[in-house]
DNA sequence: CATTTGCAGTAACAAAAGTTACACTTTTCT
DNA sequence: AGAAAAGTGTAACTTTTGTTACTGCAAATG
């Protein structure tokens, strides 16, 4: 565990603390598709993300979702870090979009190295400071973009995320992720095709403009 | 000072925090509609309010706007905050809703409270979770609520935070926080009327369901 | 191989939101 | 007082998004 800690997490903490992340901390695994979180559920711990990709997602009562944001290699979840510190139920779920490893890291460690490590105060903090542009971001779609740029913006994200141009996917689960109709997401898709940005296959999306 | 700065967090800090606060924060008063901080602005202090309200608004590059949400007496701003720290422009805009009574702290003793204070650090994580949760509610209304819904909730807050059920608005003020039309926001304001949610006057809007 | 199931395309329509235009009233300014 | 400006109400229309319904195709299943 020791080299993978390092290689994700060498250049921002110290050497003893990084013995302290590999002494304390518990390796997860999770497969794609896997619920790592859900709403609703206690939380007691943070993860330091390994390797793979986790996405963030919001639901209201009626079950209707909403695709938040995705976590990668060197992050971890500010609003778990924020439920954890408040002993508050979590209010996002977690699902893993590939294959993912990463540490968890109990409470009780999360505030004994705040106050001793200043590398771990920089890191919480710039953690807090990421999701908070994410949540931003993700309301400047929502409230100043129409649908057809969100979805575009949506599968640009999610190649990246994923390291492919080419998205396994239906229009169905883009539709969840965006909350909206699998009609409306195979029309504009269409659009975009027509326009050249992209190209549709049977359960794939190809990006061209990345 | 150290009167006013007992009321809204003396059940919060120590005796001597609040004296440090006292000696290096700087009383500041914003009149209302005062634009007390502005995008791309830098940042070097964050507020710690005493007394009155701040709304904070999101800006894209076309110059629309919206309401993101209010800070009271007790609260801080997350957003700042995390600029503080990160040595980022603002992200929002911040203005006065009514006038305020703040004080300034600057970044240099964030940074020592938070190493030397437990009800400092806790102070600063309650508020990143402040915000968040309020993030999350923005985003919750965006995504899955109608504009009718939006409007009255949006009339609901503000008649909370101004301590008022007569709030003195135009139509149009309305529009810019929800990022709509004037036409629009007239619409819907009159069938809420009709449906005996609200009375509406020139220049103020009085809200019945709180 | 026949049948079922899941996925995608599309038409037709409905609802929500945005736009343009104009009338009318109240307030402010000269 | 008279003109201009600001605020509101409403109609008519467009665009965007959501809904329902049906088609055809491909993959999976028995």
């Amino acid at each position: 565990m020791l080299q993978e800690l390092k290689e994700a997490y060498g250049f921002i903490f110290e050497e003893e603390l990084l013995k302290e992340i590999e002494h304390t901390g518990v390796l997860k695994i999770a497969r794609e598709g896997e619920i790592i979180m859900n709403i609703n559920d206690y939380i007691s711990s943070m993860p330091l993300l390994l390797e793979g990709a986790i996405k963030i997602l919001r639901e209201d009562k009626e079950g209707n979702e909403l695709l938040l944001y995705f976590l990668e290699r060197g992050d971890t979840c500010a609003l778990t870090l924020s439920c954890c510190l408040g002993q508050t139920k979590s209010e996002v779920r977690a699902v893993a979009e590939r294959d993912t490893r990463f540490i968890m890291i109990p409470v009780s460690k999360i505030e004994e190295w705040t106050a001793k490590y200043k590398s771990w105060r920089n890191f919480v903090f710039e953690s807090y400071h990421s999701r908070l542009t994410e949540m931003l971001e993700t309301i400047d779609t929502l409230a100043f973009m129409n649908m057809d740029k969100r979805l575009l913006r949506y599968l640009q994200d999610k190649a990246k995320i994923n390291q492919s141009e080419e998205l396994q996917v239906t229009h169905q689960q883009v539709a969840y992720d965006l909350n909206t109709s699998r009609v409306v997401v195979s029309r504009l898709l269409k659009r975009l095709e027509m326009e050249g940005k992209i190209l549709l296959q049977r359960n794939s999306i190809v990006v061209h403009e990345l």
